[in-house]
DNA sequence: CGTCAAACTATGCAGGTGCTTAGTTATTTG
DNA sequence: CAAATAACTAAGCACCTGCATAGTTTGACG
């Protein structure tokens, strides 16, 4: 999948980080195995000790490694208006790269078992739905806070549904959904019943 | 938390798929063990063996004898109205037994790696959905089959944030928006710009 | 070059894993 | 009651796990 042989002298940790994504994606986190880490980032298993000391400590650090790298579906959260365009882009960025949605599902499952996870899931969510606040307020909604929550939790639910048991397209329809409720909500504001 | 003592002869099998779920919901699918599960069931870890076959199978059983216990939430996703007491009903549910709510969000992750499971998966999800979606065209709204996705991944995402990451008021709220949001999409069709 | 710390590997072990084999108990059935 | 069947358990094995130990290679710096 990546390069075919060898990390360079010094590219053993950042190998490790990107394989640990990749291995909890692919396999979940019960396939989470320092052999099956170590063989996808082609260095020995004995690496990860070195570098990370215990299991829990390499998933601790993929998290944070990962959610850095995750700056791409918040641009998206954060964009001006759920369009057809919105909802394309959505889709099929999950569609090129499920692995980080993927980990961070496995990873907020787990956050909830292990109190040292809990507060980077936290923070990971909360930086999704403020960016989405915010454009709702440029745009003139109200009670942001909670419409904020109720918008990222459906355009997280459909994710799920499109890495799991619905096709694209079905997933696109509905993201436009969302953005048509949003305008008649606004619309609704605006004139009162 | 079940019963103290061991099981009753012939009580063995529905006491495994019981404990399959509870050990999945607190502990992961990679805290899914054979010893695990038998102590949890209070019987000999072979008797697993002797039932299912393999850990694949016994993990295919409890699917199934998870989702005809997950019909509460069914009967609640066609509620007639997305209101107050509907939200506070969903939120205090979701407080008061976490575990097969828990359970659903491994198992629909790990049937994406798991062909055998997607068949249930799918009919899962859609099943919610379908529910959802008749007690929407029942209030007259437009566009039922995406809308009714929409709205069950919105429902679908509190409940994942619930259970992870955020107390239940603000579940709570979200969900009271997402009413909110269905009441002026309805106006607006009746009454467009 | 020589020194040194850090990155990296080879080997191996104690404990846990799924599951097999062989045997014991309880329940049904004639 | 006796025979048959299914539920259940005890013991154990081959394999895999995380990780410790000990040693080697690499690159930085004087």
């Amino acid at each position: 999948m990546a390069s075919r042989r060898h990390n360079r002298y010094g590219e053993g940790r950042e190998a490790l980080l990107a394989a640990t994504v990749s291995v909890v994606a692919e396999r979940g986190l019960h396939g989470l195995t320092f052999r099956a880490v170590s063989e996808v980032a082609q260095v020995n298993n004995t690496l990860i000790s070195h570098h990370f000391g215990t299991k829990e400590a390499l998933l601790h650090e993929a998290v944070a490694w990962a959610t850095t790298r995750a700056i791409r579906l918040s641009e998206l959260s954060a964009a001006e208006e759920i369009d057809e365009s919105f909802a394309a882009a959505l889709v099929e960025l999950i569609a090129r790269e499920p692995h980080l949605q993927l980990f961070q599902y496995e990873f907020v499952l787990e956050s909830r078992r292990r109190p040292e996870l809990r507060e980077e899931a936290v923070a990971l969510y909360e930086g999704y739905i403020d960016a989405l606040e915010r454009s709702l307020v440029r745009k003139g909604h109200t009670n942001t806070k909670a419409l904020a929550r109720a918008v990222f939790a459906a355009l997280d639910g459909l994710v799920l549904q499109q890495l799991t048991v619905t096709d694209a397209d079905s997933v696109r329809e509905a993201v436009i959904c969302i953005g048509a409720l949003l305008d008649a909500n606004l619309h609704a504001d605006r004139q009162p019943a």
